[in-house]
DNA sequence: GCCGTTTTCGGCCCGACTGTTTTCAGTCG
């Protein structure tokens, strides 16, 4: 069992204590366990004990011996219990935008509605409208509420919304025009979050209404789901959601912290501002007892000093440790990617790259790095035209030519070698010792058993011939769910080999993720970031490397390519 | 259901928009 799958299971009790009409706190205690638990980089299956597992936030007495059961048993008695009093369409009712757990308990208990398809036909036999508190217009809503649930779209990658958030604030400014003083990206796009549910813009206007009017008629509004004088909401003809939020210029500090997030950190602030007595808003700091407004941040930083507290960055405010760092004066000064020396992961024309060696070369100098290791496939990889042996010496050669004509760059000798089923490596010993940068990764029989898997991997660091161990959980976001793996017994090996784990920073990929990577920094394992260009073009997407790795908390010296060419070179063992 | 330098019981963040309602409940961010 997976901790997603753990999480699943509380998520699952939380929607159907709701629609029982449950107390919403002890709701929102499963939900936040889920969260917790679904970002928990060790799996609960090797948590020794109960006191382990109430270390994780959110788990009490009672959720411990939850899990344990689940652990135990693979089941949940309590969820069976809890299914056996909701019809099983009913939950889904809940992912229908504008119905929450009053309303759809409200047509279950009056209408006798238990499922999507029932709840379209009373609402097309206008029976809806006779509840209390419903009426036509809710009709019309669940209507609209069916078909945007039919089109639901998946979370987007980061790497998809960051440009698009860009074109969209540039649509705006254009339409807006003067009236347009100030517009930042804010939720969870800002925290660099690895998916974002939609992108959440915060500004200042001179004349907010006509801003809010230029963005409701924006060419890329499909339709308008909110409009209103402080905040809107649009769905783009992509089909995904952009809000919209306006305060006054003085408060534009406070808005950016309230709308960067998360949720939960928004929370813990908030209540830490309320055992001060003073309340916190996206307008400001008010005292709590009077009202008087106290603070209105201009600057987001304002915020966090007011309670005494050195400003958060933005990728740290998932409430999993920030507070207690900050107020600890430990934080943790963060990776920044001009500090990136080196790419260590891509791959050229040899196997299933676009570029020659010489246009990666040039493409990575002209980013001013000191060096870029050339990783093609092995050769067990023919889909991707892994290299023979001679064609790898035959690249040596080319990747000698090049560096001859170098001063301050060079290209290092790599190889992507392929983990095999066995977990034996892909080039004899002799050849592996020769290469500069050896990165190893599992591309096939994604299918094995937990145990298996891992002793796969175990087995290829074991040979000490491995340096970085490429997108250690085989990933794919939205579409391939990392293969099986203990995660924790990996990294233990990958520090007895000295060898370093990747955050692959291609954005389909960002494996590992931001809370494994920072499970490895805490092991004492070096993190190692690399582009897996298969094109120059791919090679600028090493930031988003640098974003996970600034949400796992690393430090410039947690990662192998922020060292110069020599000193990474020492560090592998190679000179 | 969880949690504790003011509590082991009694709180648990705060505000915008909509649609229903004559003052607010529900939903969402
Ligand atoms: N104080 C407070 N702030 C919230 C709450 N819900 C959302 N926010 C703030 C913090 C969020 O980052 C921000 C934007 O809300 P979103 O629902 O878009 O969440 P976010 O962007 O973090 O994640 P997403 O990828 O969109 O699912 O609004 C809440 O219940 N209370
Ligand atoms: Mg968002
Ligand atoms: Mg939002
Ligand atoms: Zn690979």
């Amino acid at each position: 069992m997976t901790n997603l799958e753990i999480a699943r299971v509380f998520r699952q009790v939380a929607e159907l204590l709701e629609l029982q009409g449950e107390d919403h706190f002890r709701v929102e205690a499963y939900r936040r366990v889920a969260n917790n638990i679904e970002t928990t980089s060790e799996n609960l299956l090797y948590f020794h004990d109960r006191d382990a597992l109430r270390r994780i936030p959110g788990v009490g007495e009672g959720i411990a011996a939850k899990i344990d059961e689940l652990i135990e048993t693979g089941r949940l008695r309590y969820l069976e219990e809890l299914q056996a009093q909701v019809p099983p369409g009913l939950p889904q009712l809940l992912e229908i935008p504008g119905l929450g757990p009053k309303k759809v308990r409200a047509l279950w208990e009056q209408l006798g509605i238990t499922n999507i398809d029932e709840l379209e036909a009373a609402a097309k036999a206008q029976k809806i409208r006779h509840l209390p508190g419903m009426g036509a217009k809710t009709e019309q809503n669940i209507l609209k509420g069916i078909e945007r649930f039919r089109a639901h779209q998946e979370r987007m990658r980061l790497g998809d919304a960051l440009p698009y958030a860009e074109q969209l604030m540039e649509a705006l400014r254009q339409a807006a025009g003067a009236a347009l003083e100030r517009i930042e990206i804010a939720g969870s796009a800002r925290r660099r979050l690895e998916t974002v549910g939609d992108l959440d813009f915060v500004a200042t206007a001179a004349d907010p209404e006509r801003v809010m009017e230029a963005f409701v008629h924006l060419p890329q509004v499909s339709e308008v789901r909110l409009h209103g004088p402080t905040r809107s909401t649009i769905t783009t003809t992509a089909g995904f959601n952009v809000d919209l939020r306006i305060v006054p210029a003085e408060s534009f500090g406070s808005l950016l912290q309230h709308s960067t997030g998360s949720k939960a950190h928004n929370i813990r602030l908030r209540e830490l501002a309320q055992r001060r007595g003073v309340s916190i808003s996206e307008y400001g700091i008010t005292d709590a007892d009077s009202g008087d407004r106290l603070l209105a941040a201009a600057d987001e930083c304002e915020v966090y000093a007011f309670l005494d507290l050195p400003c958060i960055p933005p990728e740290l405010r998932e409430d999993r440790g920030e507070f207690e760092a900050a107020a600890n004066g430990t934080l943790p000064h963060l990776l920044e990617l001009e500090q990136i020396r080196g790419d260590l992961h891509a791959h050229t024309s040899y196997s299933d790259g676009a570029c020659s060696v010489a246009e990666m070369g040039d493409a990575a100098q002209a980013l001013g790095y000191q060096y870029l290791a050339l990783t093609d496939h092995s050769p067990s990889l023919d889909v991707a035209h892994g290299l023979s042996v001679e064609r790898l010496l035959q690249r040596a050669e080319e990747i000698d030519d090049y560096n001859a004509g170098q001063k301050r760059f060079r290209l290092l000798n790599g190889t992507e070698t392929d983990i095999r089923a066995d977990g034996s490596l892909d080039y004899p010993e002799e050849i592996l010792e020769q290469l500069d940068v050896v990165v190893a990764s599992v591309h096939t029989r994604f299918g094995m058993k937990r145990e298996e898997m891992t002793d796969r991997i175990v087995k290829a660091l074991d040979s000490g011939h491995v340096d970085v161990l490429g997108h250690p959980t085989g990933r794919l976001i939205n579409r391939r769910d990392p293969y099986e793996v203990d995660l924790g017994r990996v990294l233990e090996a990958a520090k007895r080999a000295d060898a370093a784990v990747e955050i692959n920073a291609f954005p389909d990929r960002l494996d590992l993720r931001d809370v494994d990577a920072r499970a490895a920094k805490e092991l004492g394992v070096r993190l190692a970031i690399g582009s897996d260009a298969h094109h120059t073009q791919h090679l600028p997407l090493l930031r988003y490397g640098v974003y996970t790795a600034r949400r796992a908390w690393l430090e410039p010296d947690d990662v192998l390519n922020t060292r110069s060419a020599d000193e990474l070179l020492r560090l592998l063992g190679k000179q």
